[in-house]
DNA sequence: ATACGTGCAAAGCCTTTGCAGGTGA
DNA sequence: TCACCTGCAAAGGCTTTGCACGTAT
């Protein structure tokens, strides 16, 4: 696991550790590429290891990794928020997603195309761009297949 | 103000009514096009003209603007969710959000190049998409003239 | 009469913080 | 030693729910 290095570089030069509960959190990021987990599911899966780690910690080093861009939050309306892999960082391709209305599964996706706009948003109103957020709301090839059931909210 | 009568009209499909505090409401956001308030700042101002209303009140009416499409519930990252009107029922065009990490201003601008990315998700991967939204952090322009601030969080 | 709406207070989530004890450098 | 980390419990913020009373149809 190439990345784990770069996490523990990243950690050093703010002084802080990567402790086992640490490290365990940050391979279930990297053992589950393109998921997007809440912190009560990280919790569950770090319980599988760490019987006793609680909730605080595991915010706690959501936070720390959020802050090192090692971790990214996100919201999907849903008033929680869930973190995934900062690929950004991590020299791989920017990604967005496509949130199903039924079924709730949030998948993954490439695009382009905004780096043009956001080099238009610069020239065109000063406004610098740092991150980027692209998200579809919709139903998914499965539910649609299925056809009928009700939307969700 | 023409779009009241389709407020009327979509509470009344489904049986619900318009009551004097509900109309405020619904003017605040008409009367202020383009701003994404949260449910605090709507009970502040709905307050000037009613002194008793409670935020419960404030809440379920949003809830219920928003389950109507009247309203938008939109999440900036801060963990309070914010709402606008949907201009998307009311046929003007789609706009997405400029988010300034240093003042907290949100702009808008227009773009329509995601029509051709929505085509282009249902003929690929057989995803209909019922809804989007565009995000971009960054500075505007008024904070990178002053310089120097702290980018927040 | 019936269904809907309101304010108040209480409860519910998700998340953060304080604290006492533990651990790594 | 010193700064950092942990689990627990308590507190915080935002949002929802239960209840009794009011109101529109």
């Amino acid at each position: 696991m190439a990345q784990l290095s770069s996490v523990y570089r990243r950690l050093e030069e703010g002084r802080r550790r990567l402790t086992p509960q640490r490290e365990r959190i940050i391979k279930i990021f990297l053992e589950r590429p393109g998921q997007h987990l809440s912190a009560e599911e990280v919790h569950q899966l770090v319980k599988r290891d760490f019987r006793d780690i609680g909730m605080a910690t595991v915010y706690r080093a959501l936070e720390l990794f959020t802050q090192l861009e090692i971790l990214q939050r996100i919201h999907f309306n849903d008033g929680r928020a869930r973190y995934e892999i900062n690929r950004h960082t991590t020299n791989v391709h920017r990604h967005h997603h496509l949130v199903c209305l039924r079924c709730g599964r949030v998948e993954e996706f490439q695009e382009d195309l905004l780096d043009d706009m956001e080099d238009r948003l610069a020239r065109e109103r000063g406004f610098q761009v740092v991150d980027h957020e692209l998200k579809f709301y919709g139903t998914c090839q499965q539910c649609n297949r299925k056809q009928g059931g009700r939307v969700l909210s």
